[in-house]
DNA sequence: CCCGGTCACTGGAGCGCTCTAATTCTTGTA
DNA sequence: TACAAGAATTAGAGCGCTCCAGTGACCGGG
């Protein structure tokens, strides 16, 4: 306990052994200049004289002074933070969503805080509440499964922008890729490069899953292939899309090439055709979705649809500035566009190589 | 700015068409009570009455009263928040840690807040400084590479609790494995298979990554085995853990089996090696670090050092709450022990196999 | 019937800051 | 030399909450 220049501390007696953060008081106190004029030096105000402003910054060091937040925001309604409600910290394509969020976020003078969703609804609530109570100044819900109406509610209090998921609501904003055209881009590839009986691995209920499911559909119908569409059903797990991919293989005549729709499915299919003593790309072609890490490592290879993560970031924040300081009210859904990145585990089918 | 009832509200004029929060006085007079009360209500403290519990919280609901941390933490110093700062977000080691932390701070009534270190020393500093200026009740650093000077200063005014980086300091606490007898685990487990060339492919500056060096070089001199060591440098990614195994491929004799610093390292080594036309475990076992999911992939299904990172996790609240409601004051460290997991990278080598 | 002790509730000071309005200090100019 | 304009600084009223020190109401015991 730091005692108050010479004041004895006796009337503290309480918390641990841990010192009180030193006020701006004391700082205006050391510096011998009134609250008012610490406050402006902290805000990093004009109008101070180079002077104080040096006086005050050296006490403010020598106290290990640190601006209360709490206090600051209590009285300025302002936390200059946004938090991120992070549906499920192990999906890589998450982080690197953060990443660009991270980047525009610093950029613009804001923090950025994390919530962990648990992968699950209730999670997802808690995390929302924290943030809520703490008030943010924005949020970003990546990925998010609590329902549309638990989102418009806290919409009304604090700006949200809603990340890989899609929404049509008109009170908070949303930033996506187009999970349909990707799907077509996976088909195009492959049909250009000669596969036909081109089946999916989809994702059941996930995130983009049905997108991705009726893009594939859309795609192969437009290249005349309707008969052979084949949909075996995974669930964005190693394990769904090892699973549905033997399937598959049971199937005669053979599908040449699998479209699964996420890289986790797609390394899921890469095993069950090597336990089938196959050879990926040689006697099948895969491509993933989303081009993750695991996608690009070197060891995979795989070829995948890529969505532009870092962009996504930077749009979501972008969006939420635009409430914040711009005085937008009305809803925004952007729509990116995703990329094919082509790797190792697509290529010609056997009968076309013959030719 | 919120309107006291029956004011017009023009004078508001500014701030975005976000409804403002309604505060504990609207919920007071609404409700028909003191302010006094609905904050006793809203800490669930004894002696209210059933009746007027009844008629806060229906008051409370109506309005969609959320307390607010800030000004609840300023009256109160106490948030009953975890800051998490988390070196690097794409680490999937880090990811099961939180869950760890997660179970452990739900339990116990805290919430968790991360912060992103983006992988960058001044990145961790600025989340701590977030933390602090939140004033959040306690800190737990995951892999730092921040200064221990600078996480001391901090630990004066919030407990600290470092996970994944050895420390000896007296004011912080911290949870680790031993990463020296998890390396000694690994060479054991090659010496057991009949292997004598064992390399090591080493982390560089990471964190854990000296440790597991030495304890390599110590279980291989264990064994007799100091004039078979040998160390390639890498650094904890793919790439270096690719190019370390390359120069390692080139020594003759060549070495039998790698042991790698980390789990992606290890991956880097398995593409070498089938660069280099040779299989594993056929004719080069391979022991990462970590147990991350990537290991646990059916498709890679790596030999590897497990840490209980979930038990870590707990570990670390736990010790947080020690301090902060057992009024601890001296610094612990706690070190737990690393398991083998044996999948599919090792196996005895070619000569001890032809016997 | 009075008194002390609970129980249920309330008033109001104060947490550390921001922000407005007021005050004081500098200038430049007539 | 006087004075208005602007720059620099400050006092003080909150922000939304907690918590201490009451105030009544009610109960049982003497």
């Amino acid at each position: 306990m730091r005692s108050p220049d010479n004041l004895p501390i006796d009337e503290t007696a309480s918390n641990r052994a841990i010192t009180a953060h030193p006020t701006m008081r004391q700082v205006a106190e050391r510096a011998g200049v009134s609250v008012a004029l610490v406050s402006l030096v902290m805000r990093e105000a004009p109008n101070v004289s180079v002077h104080r402003r040096r006086l005050v910054l050296e006490a403010a060091t020598e106290l290990g002074y640190r601006p209360n937040v709490l206090a600051r925001n209590l009285a300025s309604r302002r936390t200059r933070t946004i938090g991120i409600v992070v549906n499920d910290l192990h999906n890589p394509f998450f982080a690197e969503c953060i990443d660009g969020l991270q980047e525009e976020a610093d950029r613009t003078g804001y923090r950025l805080l994390l919530g962990n969703g648990k992968h699950s609804r209730s999670g997802e609530a808690d995390a929302l509440e924290t943030f809520l109570q703490f008030r943010v100044d924005g949020l970003v819900l990546a990925g998010p499964t609590i329902t549309t109406s638990s989102m418009e509610q806290a919409a009304g209090t604090t700006p949200i922008v809603i990340v890989g998921r899609k929404t049509r609501s008109t009170k908070v904003d949303s930033v996506n890729t187009d999970d349909e055209s990707g799907a077509g881009l996976a088909v195009d590839h492959l049909v250009a490069l000669g596969h036909r009986r081109i089946a999916h691995v989809d994702g059941g209920t996930g995130a983009g899953a049905s997108g991705r499911r009726q893009g594939y559909k859309r795609a192969m119908s437009m290249h005349g292939l309707e008969d052979q569409i084949m949909v075996a059903s995974g669930d964005f797990s190693e394990a769904g899309g090892r699973a549905a991919t033997v399937e598959l293989l049971r199937l005669r005549p053979r599908p040449t090439a699998i479209f699964a729709s996420n890289d986790l499915s797609a390394v899921g299919a890469l095993d069950a055709i090597e336990d089938a003593s196959m050879q990926v790309p040689r006697d099948m072609s895969i491509v993933g979705y989303d081009n993750t890490s695991l996608a690009a490592l070197h060891h995979m290879s795989l070829t995948t649809i890529d969505q532009p993560r870092a962009d996504i970031g930077r749009m979501a924040i972008r969006l939420l500035l635009e409430r914040l300081d711009g005085g937008r009210t009305g809803a925004v859904h952007h729509v990116v566009a995703p990329t094919l990145v082509e790797r190792n585990t697509s290529r010609k089918p056997m009968a076309e190589r013959r030719k």
